[in-house]
DNA sequence: GCCTATCTGTGAAAAATTTCACAGAAAAAT
DNA sequence: ATTTTTCTGTGAAATTTTTCACAGATAGGC
């Protein structure tokens, strides 16, 4: 887990070796997560230039975080005036995108009653780097009656589905009884990341990751400053 | 060794004393919303002991950094087999609670169609240190036609009901049209912090605290390892 | 008994992150 | 035209956070 030098003078002065001061720049993990909300702010902005001032005021960051942040990013986008929204969520996309330039990844939503169902009419992940591919539940009379813009499957053809359509990710809005069965089943599908929207706790190996989104995590997190 | 218990208010005035010699202890802000987070986990665990290696398969943070998150709360409540669930759970209770042993936190919901409707029939915050105490629509007939656990008022009311009940927290499930207006009429009403579930930047001054979540930006955290 | 394996709890070292301070550029104000 | 203000970009310092290493405890195997 050795850290980059980033724009380091020393790392070119060693002689005898050959240091190609690759471009290859790893994001700080802390950066890198900001700038995925910065992304998403930079959507509900109303201007065209935007400053790190007003990006600040968004976000709840420092200025000075803000611009360092985007400074690691490696390309100047911004000028004395701020930065050109369009610039750098472009810049943004590419450089947040799983794999640059590719096309986007598939996620599937698992669990289509309560915030699934909710899920299912949203506009969802339109306009993001992720599309949803399919919808499981363990009810087929539900996955009869729903209707949506992506093909839904009875849960039983979980494996098979996801193997086939190659899909990497997965929203799980199942009840607290069933998600941690089908977090299980969702890893040993292959699956690389969850997104949690249940109240469990899921018993993935370090092979998946996951990320919980919770509204009372989310007031705590508020309430505790 | 010590093991302390750092509540502030009620050592600091001695009269006739020197200061406590023990200073305030604040939890660093990272440890404190890992705490958030460890707390939601509890919930989700299936036996009443729980081990530093279990809670880090769950949240994917090293067993290092979360024995030392507990120990930053200055009690020890684990022993060499590990931690008690329900009292590990209750000592977080305490310690990340808004004010220790204060009632709990009033919260409103304002939007009740999308994700706010999906909210208002989930258990949403039960068991948690917040209490809904009031929904808000900008349709009179839609608060007409909905019903939930608490009172529904047209958003025309916002300020009034936010004030003579004593609401600290909201929810905004507006359109992303309608959210920034929104969250400036809250932040003027004296709400001090506001969990956006809507795709909108927050054009709220540094009184206002926001946590945002969203989807995407959870697939996003995700992919981008 | 004794050995091993697995815990917590914690100072100290190591690493990562944030803040500071200022150079340089561009618009706005005087 | 000159001054002031407001920007970005970035090394270096300051601070925070994580990791390491190990003491002390407990349970189980032999």
């Amino acid at each position: 887990m050795s850290s980059e030098i980033f724009h380091s003078t020393q790392a070119q002065n060693r002689p005898g070796q050959n240091p190609p001061p690759i471009p290859e720049r790893v994001l700080p993990k802390a950066a890198r997560q900001r700038l995925v909300e910065l992304w998403r702010a930079l959507d509900g902005a109303p201007s065209p230039v935007v400053t790190s001032r007003q990006l600040a005021a968004w976000t709840g960051w420092s200025r000075d975080t803000i611009r360092k942040d985007i400074s690691l990013l490696g390309i100047s986008c911004g000028d004395a005036k701020g930065y050109d929204r369009l610039a750098l969520r472009d810049l943004l996309s590419e450089r947040l995108s799983p794999q640059s330039g590719a096309s986007r990844s598939l996620c599937c939503v698992v669990g289509l009653s309560g915030f699934g169902e909710f899920f299912l009419r949203a506009p969802g992940l339109a306009g993001s780097a992720f599309c949803v591919a399919a919808g499981f539940d363990r009810s087929v009379n539900r996955i009869e009656t729903l209707s949506a813009d992506f093909p839904l499957f009875a849960a039983s053809r979980l494996e098979e589905v996801i193997a086939k359509r190659g899909i990497e990710y997965a929203v799980l809005c199942e009840s607290a009884e069933h998600a941690p069965a089908m977090s299980k089943r969702l890893a040993a599908a292959g699956i690389k990341g969850i997104v949690n929207a249940t109240p469990a706790s899921l018993p993935v190996g370090s092979a998946v990751r996951v990320e919980n989104i919770s509204v009372i995590s989310a007031l705590q997190r508020l309430s505790c400053q």
